[in-house]
DNA sequence: TTTATTTTCGGAAACGTTCTCGGAAACGTT
DNA sequence: AACGTTTCCGAGAACGTTTCCGAAAATAAA
């Protein structure tokens, strides 16, 4: 378990640990042969150089950070393997860490990445994150940081987003062409960006088409499968039910539908659902949702090239706001029953 | 973006380092209020100590590394979800990387891993691994190695698998006291160990009912939904068709799902579906699919113990492979329809 | 009071690198 | 032969810690 060092290698080589490091490091004052020869000994003997002492050194590490405040649903997943993409090439390493979407975790995590002493940091803020001074503190200290989709307004810096009120409308308004009347809303976490963002689709959409909304038509669900089912249940027994809904997301879209199904009610004869934020199993389940997918894997590269161009360009750099494009895949779960 | 030192809390309190270090790391041989006057001081300017110095000099992080296949299924993100647990009520920092199924990716994750000193590493082995010498030298030289789900045979270390020959015997088995006669299974590649164990459990659920097994019953499948769909649509268009797949994960079982479906079969009227290894979609695609599910939290947990312990018992270890229960949970895709 | 013991602290080496500085060859020029 | 250049390399400091060793101060024992 013993490590292979430079002195090692200096040692068997009856040479300074400078001229290895010469070697390593492509300098130009070494002779051609005697850095080959380096290279090739060294290879033989396993060394590799260490990492550590070069970022304690050089006190940067060519390490970023990605913390993420869940991985079970396939969204952050592709995101982070976009990230990985880029910075693979660029000889980077990823290290990725999870809040479970709990604030502490997402502090300490922050923390750990930063003792790292990661270069940058690409973040996507959990569901109990109202407090950002630390990473606003973080940003006025020049630390590159990069939000994506979870973002906070407060935040002063590169994010990558997509256009929530945009196709919450977009969303919204198929079903309003489609023939649904009583639409409700399924809303997410008010503290998100997002979901204000995906109320006011909803809504504008209802404006645009002289739609009236009910009062009790947004209701605040959640973003779990359990928050859909939960408030589905509410509704079916209350008796107050709609013929269309759009959610927030598609783990509460399919929360709703596992819930109808239950109760038999039928889909989308008896109720239409819409979702957002395409997931693995859209097109799977039965039937199969209409969603807005956003483009996972360009949202981490874009996040990539961001932290990237800000670490590299060490220096002023003005916070861009990156949106992107989404699409609306419409499958059976919204089209009207003749 | 300055980081502070342990040099310049000394500077402030005009003593030395090493008293700081020895406040910091609660050492005898300081006093009790000068120990409190630095850690307040400390904590006001800010300052904690740099974890890199300190795995730099004591050779150790208090990291450990996963390094996993992949991560859009939500099986491997569970695992971690568990690894996690244990780990960071230790004080351990969790790295995680992925290998994207590639024996490439996977040695230099590993590489990287080892480079960042972390004490200890748990990995599941990608689809393409075969050559695990490696992972054998770094086992030789002591470093602590737990290997889960995805394990070879040739690597003595800590293991932490399922049975997975008693489950696709009893997965096999429940297709047959269904009634199904001509029972196939898409199986996964042979290098894998549980690939190998799975087809063993459906042979010899087989021979216990006297039921004769055909040549080209067991197709090698893979593991991916694609890789179901193609042997599904081979099968179809061959008419080659059995009354019954028990497949080697639910991936597969999803993608021969969606072509059958597709093709205008019924499930389980036309043909029976088992999977194994429960994702999360298992439960919520039409017709859910009956599948056998693997402790995923509990299997983290189980690794991360296991390391933990060779970590700390720093020494003579006997590799133990712990073998998990699982679950045959059965649903509407493999009953009899009467 | 003197000596022995304990408590508390500072100095310095070490971890594995990179980099600046200076010096020794090797070479070319007069 | 004497000098200036260039090429190549070694010594040593630095990064931020911890820890060993020894010494000063404080206390206890004689």
């Amino acid at each position: 378990m013993k490590h292979i060092t430079i002195k090692d290698v200096a040692k068997k080589l009856n040479c300074s640990v400078s001229t290895i490091s010469r070697a390593f490091n492509d300098k130009y004052d070494i002779r051609k042969d005697t850095r080959d020869l380096i290279l090739a000994t060294a290879k033989d003997m396993g060394y590799s150089p260490n990492p550590m002492a070069k970022s304690l050194l050089k006190q940067c590490s060519n390490q970023i950070g990605v913390v993420v405040p869940e991985f079970i649903n396939s969204f952050f997943p592709e995101v982070i393997i976009g990230i990985q993409e880029i910075f693979i090439k660029k000889g980077y390493q990823v290290l990725i860490m999870q809040s479970n979407e709990s604030y502490n975790n997402e502090l300490e995590n922050v923390k750990a990445m930063e003792n790292n002493m990661v270069d940058g940091l690409i973040l996507s803020l959990s569901l109990e994150t109202k407090n950002v001074d630390y990473y606003k503190e973080l940003i006025r200290q020049g630390f590159p940081l990069v939000l994506f989709n979870r973002v906070s307004n407060e935040l002063n810096t590169h994010k990558v987003v997509m256009d929530d009120y945009k196709w919450a409308f977009f969303a919204t308004e198929h079903l309003i062409y489609q023939g649904y009347k009583r639409i409700f809303h399924f809303s997410g976490p008010q503290i998100l960006s997002f979901s204000q963002n995906r109320i006011k689709g909803y809504i504008d959409a209802h404006k645009k088409h002289k739609l009236k909304i009910d009062d009790n038509c947004i209701i605040e669900t959640g973003l779990m499968i359990s928050d859909g089912e939960r408030e589905m249940e509410k509704l079916i027994s209350s008796h107050n039910m709609p013929d269309a809904i759009f959610c927030v997301n598609d783990p509460t879209a399919i929360g709703a539908m596992k819930m109808l199904k239950k109760n038999g009610y039928k889909i989308p004869g008896d109720v239409a659902l819409v979702g957002f934020t395409e997931t693995r199993l859209a097109e799977l389940i039965d039937p199969p949702l209409t969603t807005v997918s956003q483009p996972t894997k360009e949202m981490g590269r874009t996040a990539a090239l961001l932290l990237l161009d800000q670490i590299e360009s060490k220096g002023i750099f003005v916070p861009q706001t990156v949106v992107l494009n989404g699409r609306l895949n419409v499958r059976e779960s919204s089209v009207k029953v003749k």
